[in-house]
DNA sequence: AGTGCGATTGACT
DNA sequence: GTCAATCGCACTA
């Protein structure tokens, strides 16, 4: 039984651009323990983030490795803006950009717990299990109901879809490999809250 | 214009 | 554990 956090709803602050690191492994690992926020006609969903992937420069897995095109174009955005995109034709992948302006890196957010607005999650997602909301890079997007009209939102601020503080230090950050990928698939560059029940991938991974 | 292939998920043996 | 759904994109011609 991992532990569960508590969040005091209303003092929550965006993530300042001048605060995120620069560099696309230290931002997967800055972002663990901070939380996405949703907000939308039907109320406000929030999740702490508890597992992160890091799509560097020069990454064979990353979408911008050859280059930008339309779907990537996000990826190239100052770090902190949006990057989602379709999968498999059927579940959307929401990233954070890393890296300056013109260079493109990402920070995918793999899992979620729910925090606020889990109705909510629980009526997008049509499961009532709350660990089961956002666990998965599809899931979460299902949950807070994320699709491509976010893509290149400035997470920095306030509106539809945006980056918090949490009150709290994250635990022990565990590493792995990335999940789902072939190409660079043996570099270390999944981060997660070790013990977390909200991280997705099996439990070889979450050692 | 056609083909192959995923940064996944849910259903099923 | 296996496997199909599903579709936008990158690549070839």
């Amino acid at each position: 039984m991992g532990r569960t956090h508590d969040l005091k709803p209303g003092r929550r602050t965006p993530l300042a651009r001048s605060e995120l690191p620069i560099d696309t492994v230290s931002l997967a690992r800055y972002l663990l323990g901070k939380v996405v926020v949703r907000e939308t006609p039907e109320g406000v969903a929030s999740g702490l983030i508890v597992e992160t992937e890091a799509y560097v420069v020069g990454d064979a897995a990353g979408h911008a490795y050859r280059g930008m095109t339309r779907r990537n174009r996000s990826l190239f955005l100052e770090r902190g803006h949006a990057y989602v995109y379709l999968a498999y034709g059927s579940s959307y992948m929401l990233n954070v950009s890393s890296e300056a302006p013109g260079i493109g890196a990402g920070v995918l957010i793999r899992a979620l717990e729910p925090l606020e607005g889990i109705p909510i999650m629980q009526l997008h997602r049509g499961v009532d299990r709350v660990r089961d909301l956002a666990r998965g890079p599809g899931r979460l997007t299902a949950a807070l109901r994320i699709d491509g009209g976010v893509d290149g939102l400035d997470l920095c601020r306030e509106g539809p879809l945006w980056l918090a503080r949490g009150d709290l230090e994250p635990g022990e950050i565990g590493l792995s490999v990335r999940i789902g990928i072939s190409r660079d698939a043996d570099r270390l560059l999944r981060f997660y809250l070790r013990g977390s029940p909200f991280v997705s991938g099996p439990r070889s991974l979450n050692a």
